[in-house]
DNA sequence: TATCAGATAGGAATAGTTCCTAATTAATTA
DNA sequence: TAATTAATTAGGAACTATTCCTATCTGATA
């Protein structure tokens, strides 16, 4: 995406900017996949080598929390980020431990939640991919 | 639950009975709830003072594994345990992280997973409940 | 009763994440 | 533009849920 695309999305956001913050959101955006912060770190240390760890989680957090992307429980112990918004589901598989997306035929059923605000809907799928059931 | 049918159920699901794997199966059915590894373990420490975590996270597994109860990743870094295998969705509140149980109106929408096998189906809510948003 | 496999206890090790502090950078004001 | 303040970042220590490892114990089998 276009740098001035990245920096209006920033701000649209109400989030500064700064070369860490477009990197790590260019990153996401990039392909349609889910990342673990350790993975987002390893990709752009090449990129802005004094980057840390923890700025990787803290804008990986604050991005999350102002609806720049998702984020994904999927399996034990680890988060994973989505920068893809549109809904869909996901397929984790048991063994290789690969998520997949899932478009949705239907949209999700609306929760019967009197009182309480919704803010994100997840649908995960878990069993085994094509290629371990080989 | 009485201890026959308990014993019945280990048993059918191929599982050789104990009586770590009983308590924790037992308690697990008693109520309605998603339980982490730690609260078990410190639930039934006074039923059984020699108990170890170790074992309660092998017989967790174990039952996830048999299809005895259901594995959740609600939220960072933990893992909940559901003994109630009726379809149906949680809502996790990520101010107080409380869990809740959501009836499902519909059925849960079919995936279009060509190749895979799909064992396990999860819907969950993120937002605020009612008592945080007063 | 002796043997063997499975289950358990206990603690050490691991890994993802958070927390803390100092240094750096950006924004604001004079 | 310079000075001040606020926000961001880097780096590493601390934390915590989980796994791993080994010795002990239990129960089943012969």
């Amino acid at each position: 995406m276009l740098q001035k695309k990245l920096i209006e999305r920033l701000k649209s956001h109400d989030i500064s900017v700064s070369m860490q913050r477009l990197h790590i959101l260019e990153f996401l955006l990039e392909k349609p996949e889910h990342y673990r912060a350790e993975e987002v770190y390893e990709m752009l240390k090449p990129k802005i080598p004094t980057l840390s760890l923890s700025t990787v989680y803290n804008t990986l957090h604050l991005f999350s929390e102002r609806g720049l992307l998702k984020t994904l429980h999927l399996e034990e112990g680890v988060t994973h980020y989505d920068g893809v918004l549109e809904e869909h589901a996901h397929f984790v598989c048991e063994k290789c431990l690969k998520i997949f997306n899932v478009p949705l035929k239907e949209t999700l059923p609306e929760a019967d939640l009197p009182g309480m605000k919704i803010l994100q809907v997840n649908l995960t799928y878990r069993g085994i991919c094509h290629e371990c059931l080989i």
